[in-house]
DNA sequence: GTTGAAAATAGCGCAGA
DNA sequence: TCTGCGCTATTTTCAAC
């Protein structure tokens, strides 16, 4: 039940690039009609194959940002709960990279943010609103010696 | 130029949530007619606010090896011992990215492993040698959420 | 920023391989 | 079951105000 073809991965391929194109577009790329790519669209996002769709933000030139690493803790680790926070944290631009980890805490990321009082912003309207989170921890890194993303 | 007003804010907002919704939607929850709310849009994209927009899918594209995150203690932080161990640091390619931080250790690292027999040599072979390493904690990453570079 | 009209698109039922 | 076709409501897009 679980197996993309060929055209699936065609249509996440192409809406990888570009979200916002027409379904007639999408379907003409892949050489389907547009009912029948817009019904395996439909069906990708039932089964959550595709969670939902963002937009791309012009980041912040990379060394004027700092950088924090923060480790979150959940209330629970049941699926349900890894899942809905998993979501929230995808929707949030400013958080570059994302681990589930072994040890103390639950989750490591590295969140980017133009200077300190913009991560008290996200700290306090987008980490600490997301669901289940138990605890946040806190590091500012002083200095990239080797630059992510 | 690059000032965003409420309603160029709110559009970036609702379009981080669903980048397809459509642009009369879009419109109606700004309070804006479509065409006014579509120029701002353009204008969004032109300028370069807006990259692009892309699908969330359910899991992050998959990618081989294990990531390992590396806190690490130097035995000294005067300015000749971090000079160092930077510099040896940046000469090891499975080191993926690296922070001076805040905080109990002084840096934390990203590492990739072909697998955890993998990690071992790497953590034998390179971090231990590094000049003025006190002690190495890792913590590996159970599957990434987000990936870095 | 708004209105309105024309073109394009989305979305749905239905029939066929 | 999945595809393609036709139809209608909605949406996009552009012009003029």
């Amino acid at each position: 039940m679980g197996a993309l073809d060929e055209h699936d991965r065609a249509i996440l391929r192409l809406l990888r690039q570009d979200a916002r194109m027409s379904n007639a577009a999408l379907a003409q790329a892949i050489g389907l009609s547009p009912s029948a790519c817009l019904r395996r669209l439909r069906l990708l996002e039932r089964r959550g194959v595709i969670r939902g769709y963002t937009v791309v933000l012009d980041e912040p030139s990379p060394r004027e940002g700092v950088v924090v690493i923060v480790q979150i803790t959940l209330e629970r680790q049941t699926d349900e709960h890894l899942r809905r926070f998993e979501e929230a944290v995808r929707r949030c631009p400013e958080v570059r990279e994302c681990y589930l980890m072994t040890g103390l805490a639950d989750y490591l990321l590295r969140v980017e943010a133009r200077d300190a009082a913009d991560y008290e912003r996200i700290h306090k309207e987008q980490l600490s609103r997301m669901p289940g989170v138990a605890r946040i921890q806190s590091s500012f890194a002083i200095r990239a010696v080797i630059r992510g993303a």
